[in-house]
DNA sequence: CGTGGTTTTGATTGTTGTCAAATGGAGTGG
DNA sequence: CCACTCCATTTGACAACAATCAAAACCACG
């Protein structure tokens, strides 16, 4: 397991998650890397003011490179950080109690993987690197101080975990009432989809870096069946993955499969704004 | 279909289950009926301050007595109030192309059934009655200005979107890796068990006004194979479903076989508090 | 005493899981 | 550069759980 850890702020020779974000106006150090993708994410829902901007960039993290499978989070285990994607992909996952696990999200660059733990530390999930990835630590206690400093802020993130919930509420009705290739099709369309949106990648060629065992684990299948299912939409779409890329031929076709509709993804930024 | 609806103002003649202890110190108006029970779920996850609870106690609401099958809100509609369950049984779900449905939510006293449109007012989920209820419909905007004016609540709510989530997240779990008779089991073992917390009957003995179809849209089954599998569990556990009423003589053996464990239930009342 | 919805039962089909083994590819050390 | 290993993918044969289709029994309600 590779832990590369180090300081995310520039010019400190302090170990340690130490500092507070100066959330004033004040001569602010440079923005911590990878945060501006977690701003972008949100300013996707939400219409934030500049200071709450300023705010968000300036807090502090630590970044970490951790390898595939690496946990960042464990069912049962108080934390006090928060995990941003800041490159990679990592998973929200249920354990079973015969060892088998269910996949309940996926996170991308951009993506607050646990944002749900702020307000709730002690998570009921866990959160594992399914690539190798990039991610930075941020500290309950700094999310939570913006948070309650910027009202705008407070509603984003509230926003942001609704959108999470709507996400997974969707892929809880397709693994209720959908089969292996409507499932798959579904997957493919949003990680494509969400790609697209966050940056990197179009939705008919993008990076999805998981082994069909743990997209097995996302859509509540066996390795076999998904290789299989797999095998027939390389028919019927023009799906190819390889190294961990996907590309469609026929999208409209992949979409059709999987009746996909984007809205649920809540891409529209909401209106409602705080009230005086 | 019922529409027994009435304004729940303050100085009306009016008659129903009325009057309520005057909370705070200001001349306040009497609460609203039934907004006491969102306040216990609440304080059930949350340290409110006085002033926060007195604040929310005030709200005002549309009282209304809905019958089994009414709609409470559309995938795609916008709405601008949110839907507390007073007494009754809710449901959220997907609507799925060819017109089958998952649940993905069941909702009982003294749940706020969609928190989640207070940010989002355009869901992707629809809100439904699974039995006649009574639920109080609150503004979007007032519950979005107590939570502007106390951060605490701000919080609370957050974390009941939390806590919703988490109950989702072991809902696909176990759609995705459990055979039936888990997943009914686990089913009537969370329903049980929240309950008894809401204080509405014991885990062994409690209301559960659904029917056999709807169990089978919650479970991701046929309402046949519903039907088979509680035969079994009749067996196993001794369990009777009898005019919505669910009774176990065994639970022990009825949480073996669902591998219940409540945690997820996020039941704790967090410690995080506001940061000053 | 009918009527409509819900529950129950039976027979059969089909999607997916299980078990097992072969193939392929990337990285490692000799 | 070539075995060798580890892991991921692919294929096959078979079993099992749950869906489907169909109809009967039951129950609350007017």
């Amino acid at each position: 397991m590779t832990w590369v850890s180090r300081k995310a702020s520039p010019a400190d020779g302090a170990p340690a998650s130490g500092d507070r974000p100066r959330t004033g106006g004040a001569p602010v150090l440079p923005p911590t890397p990878g945060m501006e993708r977690f701003v972008e994410r949100l300013r996707l829902r939400s219409v934030l003011p500049l200071d709450a901007c300023a705010a968000l960039l300036s807090l502090r993290g630590r970044t970490l490179e951790v390898g595939r499978g690496h946990q960042l989070a464990t069912p049962g285990h108080e934390i006090d950080r928060a995990t941003l994607v800041v490159d990679g992909l990592l998973g929200r996952f249920d354990q079973m109690a015969d060892g088998s696990r269910q996949i309940t999200a996926l996170h991308i660059r951009g993506d607050m993987a646990d944002l749900h733990s702020v307000p709730m530390p002690l998570p009921a999930w866990g959160i594992e690197a399914l690539a190798p990835s990039t991610v930075l630590l941020v500290s309950h206690a700094d999310l939570r101080s913006v948070s309650a400093a910027h009202p705008a802020i407070a509603l984003a993130f509230w926003r942001d975990t609704v959108a999470d919930s709507s996400i997974l509420s969707k892929w809880a009705a397709n693994l209720g009432r959908t089969d292996a290739a409507t499932r798959l099709a579904h997957l493919l369309c949003e990680m494509g989809t969400r790609a697209q949106v966050a940056g990197i990648g179009r939705r008919e060629a993008f990076a999805l870096p998981m082994t069909q065992a743990q997209l097995a684990d996302a859509l509540g299948l066996t390795t076999v069946h998904v290789n299989r299912t797999m095998a027939t939409l390389k028919q019927s779409c023009g799906l190819s993955i390889a190294a961990g890329h996907v590309r469609v031929t026929d999208w409209l076709a992949l979409a059709e499969i999987a009746s996909f509709d984007d809205t649920y993804l809540l891409l529209e930024p909401a209106e409602p704004q705080l009230v005086a």
